[in-house]
DNA sequence: AAACCTTTAATTGTCGACAAAAAATCCCCG
DNA sequence: CGGGGATTTTTTGTCGACAATTAAAGGTTT
C-alpha cells in the first residue's frame, strides 16, 4: 500500500481545501466571529473562487476557522437561508447550484426588485451620492479595460448593490443583496472563464437617467441591461441526467 | 416565605408561558421538528397571541416543545433572520418591536414589492386562480361582518400573501411573506384591540382591475389600500423612554 | 464481468455540560 | 429611608460527545 493509491477500505479521506485566508491572530469579540466566517465564505463565492457544487463539510470549516461546529452550523444555516449554499439532510452542504428554471425566476425577481428600487433611489439620492456612484463607475470601467475579470465581476455587482443601498430602505437593500449574490453564483456556474460580457457603459446610462430625474428611463435601461446579462449566459449545464441519457440512448461501443 | 411572594435571593423565576398547543404524541421525522416549532411561533405571532416584546427564553421553549436547546436556537436564528424576533447578545430573545421609523420603511418596502409583484400576477394567473382568490375574498368579508377580528386579520394578510404566491416567483413570494408577517407584528403593536380598519372591499377592487387586465389600476388601488392601512395605525408607543420622560418632566406628586 | 451485499469511514443531527454575561435581589452603609 | 455594591440566579454562547445516516470501497456470487 502506498500513499498515492490508498487501498484501505471505507470511504476515501477528503483533504480539507484551502479556504480561510487569514488566521485569527489575536482574540476577537465573540460576537463577530460568526460574521467573519459568513463574510469569508460569501466573498469567496462572489469572487468565484468557491465554485457551485463545492462541498463544505462542517469539520473542515471548523479546523479552517478554528471554531466549534455550533458556530459553523449557524453560519451554514444563514447561508442556506440566503440560498448561497444548499443544505441537504445528512449530507455535506454544498455551494448552491441553481437550476435553469431557478435562473429564470431569479432574474425575473431581480428585474422586478431593481425596478421597484429605482424610484426610491431617485427620491432619496443627493448630489454627493451621484458623485460617489460615478466614482465607483470609473473604477469599474478601469478594471474592465485592464481585463481584470474577477475584480470587475465584483465591482459590477457592487454597482447594483449600491443602488439598493441608496434606496435608503434596509429591507429592499437586503433583498437585493441576496439576489445579487445569487446571480454571482449563476454567472460562476453558467459562464466559462474568459467570456466576459463587454458592456458598453450600461450602468452609466442608468445613472444618467436617474440624475436627470427620468425614473422611467432608468427603469427601462436597467431592465434591458439585466436582460442582456441573462441572455449572455451560456445555457449549457453539465448535468448527470444528460450524460446518463446519452449513455442510454446510444449503445456504447467501448 | 410563602409561594405568592417569593423572598429568595437572586433573579426571580419566570414561569414558562403556555405556548405549545399540541404535544408530540408519536415520534416524528427528525427533519420536520424544526419546521413545526417555527410554524407554531409564527402562527402565534400572526394571530397576535404572542405580543411584541414578549420574552422567549430558550429553556422555556425547550420544555414546551420537548427538544434540546440546539433546535430552539436554530429556530430562533431563523425567526431573527425574518425579523419576527429580536436577538440581543446574552439576553433573552423577544418578539420583535419595530420602531416607528422601521414601520415607515416597512410599509414603503411593502408598497414597492407588491407593486412589483402585481404585473407578474396578471401575467401568470389563470381563471381558476382568480376564482380561488374570489372565494378567499368572500371568506374574508364574512369574518369581517362577524366581527371575528383575530380571524379576519389572518385572512386579510392571507389575501396579500396569495398575491405573492400567484406571481409564481418563489423569491418574491418569500420576501412578501416576510414583510407581511412583520406587518402583522406592527399591527399588533400599534393597534389597540377592537379598532379594526373597516375596509370597503379594497381587496376586491384590486382583483377587479387585475382580472380586467388593468395592471396600472391594480397597482394604484393596492398602493392606496396600503397607505390607508398605514395611516390608520395609532402611532402611539408605550415606550419605557416615554414614561421615563414623563416621570422626569413632571415632578411627581405621589 | 456485472450486480449485490458487507464493511468502514465520513458526516450530520441532537443533546447535555461548562463558562461567561446580565439582571435582579439583598445587604450594608450613609 | 435611599443608594451602591456584592451575590445569586437566570440565561445565553460555545464546545465536545454520542447516535444515526449516508457514501464509498472491497469482497462475493452468479
Amino acid at each position: 500500500m502506498n500513499a498515492t493509491a490508498p487501498k484501505g477500505r471505507g470511504r476515501p479521506k477528503v483533504r480539507p481545501q484551502a479556504l480561510a485566508g487569514q488566521a485569527p491572530a489575536a482574540r476577537e469579540k465573540p460576537a463577530d466571529k460568526e460574521q467573519r466566517i459568513y463574510a469569508a465564505i460569501v466573498d469567496r463565492v462572489m469572487e468565484q473562487r468557491l465554485k457551485p457544487g463545492t462541498r463544505l463539510p462542517e469539520a473542515a470549516l471548523c479546523e479552517l476557522f478554528g471554531v466549534g461546529r455550533t458556530l459553523v452550523q449557524k453560519v451554514l444555516q444563514r447561508l442556506a437561508h440566503d440560498h448561497i449554499v444548499e443544505l441537504r439532510p445528512n449530507r455535506s452542504a454544498i455551494v448552491a447550484m441553481p437550476s435553469r428554471e431557478d435562473v429564470g425566476k431569479l432574474f425575473e425577481a431581480r428585474r422586478a426588485l431593481e425596478a421597484a428600487v429605482l424610484p426610491l433611489v431617485a427620491a432619496h439620492a443627493s448630489r454627493a451620492d451621484y458623485a460617489s456612484l460615478r466614482r465607483q463607475l470609473r473604477k469599474e470601467q478601469n478594471a474592465m479595460h485592464r481585463y481584470a475579470q474577477s475584480e470587475w465581476a465584483g465591482l459590477a455587482s457592487a454597482f447594483h448593490l449600491r443602488l439598493g443601498e441608496l434606496s435608503r430602505n434596509p429591507m429592499l437593500h437586503r433583498y437585493l443583496a441576496e439576489i445579487i449574490s445569487r446571480c454571482c453564483l449563476v454567472v460562476a456556474l453558467f459562464q466559462p472563464p474568459g467570456n466576459a460580457t463587454c458592456e458598453h457603459d450600461e450602468h452609466g446610462r442608468v445613472v444618467d437617467c436617474l440624475e436627470a430625474g427620468d425614473v422611467a428611463g432608468a427603469q427601462r435601461e436597467n431592465d434591458r441591461h439585466l436582460r442582456d446579462l441573462e441572455a449572455h449566459l451560456q445555457l449549457v449545464e453539465e448535468d448527470t441526467d444528460l450524460s446518463l441519457a446519452d449513455m442510454l440512448g446510444l449503445p456504447g461501443r467501448s
